[in-house]
DNA sequence: ACTTCATATAAGTATATGCTAATATCTTTA
DNA sequence: TAAAGATATTAGCATATACTTATATGAAGT
């Protein structure tokens, strides 16, 4: 299994999820603390932290302190970078049809 | 949830495994019948198929009956075009870090 | 029509996942 | 260091997922 087998693989599992991709939307639009994604997504807080952390896990997501409070933002550059890489390898090797 | 939304997330789920990720692979080196693909994969055959089913209806195989045998093969176009909106989409609203 | 090969579907089961409720940890401020 | 706010972790449970085995369907040849 190639690495980006691998990543690819992380990232739909991390994505693979109606409130996890709700997640991720919200946090398209900005960086938000748990309780801001907790408000949006409406789901418990600890079920929102768990998705966080599945999504920390899949590199999907990076995490920051900020005193209380932790802000989440979409690891962009390696998302990114990830999708841009399977776009290649797909074409690089097209299915033949038929 | 828009459109965007929906198709990425039947991507996930579709890739979000790990059998069903190596058939995708296998299937990028070009279109193969079931029990080539089961003997790739080393699934049974009726695992497989379960897995072929489930990819192809995330619009990520596409399946074409020959005789007896039945091709699956990559839905190149949908998929890439779904990458590529979706590396736009996180172009578009990136997230800010801090 | 019957047999054979290829694939699909169904029923059953074990494990994984996603939630809730309760509790623990971290950080700040009094 | 005690209290409070924000987040994380745990245990428990219900549902979903991914297999297995058995059976059904579809296509081709006899």
């Amino acid at each position: 299994m190639t690495d980006l087998c691998k990543e690819i693989n992380k990232f739909g599992k991390g994505i693979g999820n109606e409130a996890r991709y709700r997640i991720i939307q919200s946090l398209l639009k900005g960086h938000k603390t748990v309780s801001e994604i907790t408000r949006i997504v409406k789901l418990s807080q600890p079920a929102v932290s768990q998705h966080l952390a599945t999504l920390k896990s899949c590199d999907l997501v990076i995490a920051e302190r900020s005193g209380k409070e932790v802000f989440y933002a979409v690891n962009a550059e390696y998302t990114l970078k990830l999708l841009q890489n399977l776009i290649k390898d797909m074409d690089k090797k097209p299915s033949r049809k038929r």
